[in-house]
DNA sequence: ACTGGCATGTAATTTGTTACATGATTGT
DNA sequence: ACAATCATGTAACAAATTACATGCCAGT
């Protein structure tokens, strides 16, 4: 699934613009199901211009740049759901953070520790703003809240899992007696 | 972090052919922390052999096609360390199947429950071969039991959560008593 | 007969990022 | 003063996927 068919998607929940969309990464509900940058954005509301899967309006604003609100069409909303019907692809992971863990023998205790505060802060402000989200009033559709959920499910296991074993991977932790699997 | 720099680490671990480091990414530690296609890995493999981070010897087999076993050198081990060291970049995660789930009310019912039931498998198999590789006797390292077990702790919570939250999101479970946050 | 595993590699294409370019306003 | 937020867009570049090309062996 590219970025143009995910913009289609957040734009059927109502008119945005880029800017809109690439906050929408950050901080909602498509906090670590997706990412793209602006230069991603952009292009791909275009194409989608060109498409006639969605129509844009500009809109003048005092003292801000102009607005270029996109809106899906009735076109752009079926070839959406099409796509989203034909199959899913296998979730993709990249992360950094497990790579830096499975070669920490390699790396200076101290830069372990480091990675892993900051791991456990990342994840515990993503999931402050999935709590957020959660609550707020245009989230309570059933399916929202189960992909918020789950989430935030992955998130909770991921900071207990850190918090209660990270002295496993500390040269110091590992002389104590091992911890258990939970 | 790119291939190239993944494939180093990986050979840090012991000499491996392209085709082995393939299957590592769907078998073993590294399944659902990185991926990457054929396409990418030979020429990885080339290009590092290029900057005298690896060398690699051919070895001919019976009745099989030859193989070109990969091994890193100490630049090599230098050169993934460094990397290592001077940081690292937030999880990049792309989920497809988060996506449908987001929009599941724009979905027929028996598609939702045909991913969830898709997302659930390849969670439990994904979830064995951790295992697997967890009893491994050379996996018995505390920072590779750290790392196995935070993707077991993540792939549990998920299982958990869509066996026990799935009724949320079909019409018929959205009639019923909605199910608590646990 | 055919599928799948083993094994490597290239080329075309897609996809997406980073950096650049612009510019006003608001808060520190 | 300076950074951050708002707001869009392009161009150069990097990265990675898909499809293609080859070929034998083992199992069904």
């Amino acid at each position: 699934m590219d970025i143009k068919t995910v913009c289609l998607g957040l734009l059927t929940f109502g008119e945005a613009t880029g800017y809109e969309i690439k906050k929408l990464f950050e901080d909602g509900t498509f906090n670590g199901v997706f990412d793209a940058s602006f230069g991603s954005i952009y292009p791909a509301l275009t194409r989608l211009a060109e498409e006639d899967l969605v129509v844009s309006r500009e809109e003048e604003q005092h003292g801000r740049p102009d607005k270029k609100v996109y809106a899906i069409t009735p076109r752009g909303r079926a070839h959406f759901i099409a796509s989203l019907t034909a199959g899913i692809q296998p979730d993709r992971v990249r992360s950094e953070f497990s790579m830096a863990m499975i070669f920490a023998h390699l790396l200076p205790d101290a830069t372990v520790q480091t990675y892993i505060d900051q791991h456990l802060a990342e994840h515990r402000d993503a999931l402050a703003r999935l709590e957020a989200t959660s609550a707020d009033p245009g989230s309570q559709m059933a399916n929202l809240q189960f992909a918020i959920g789950l989430g935030r499910a992955r998130l909770l296991a991921s900071i207990a899992f850190m918090e209660h074993h990270r002295n496993m991977i500390s040269p110091d932790g590992a002389a104590l007696a091992p911890a258990g699997r939970d």
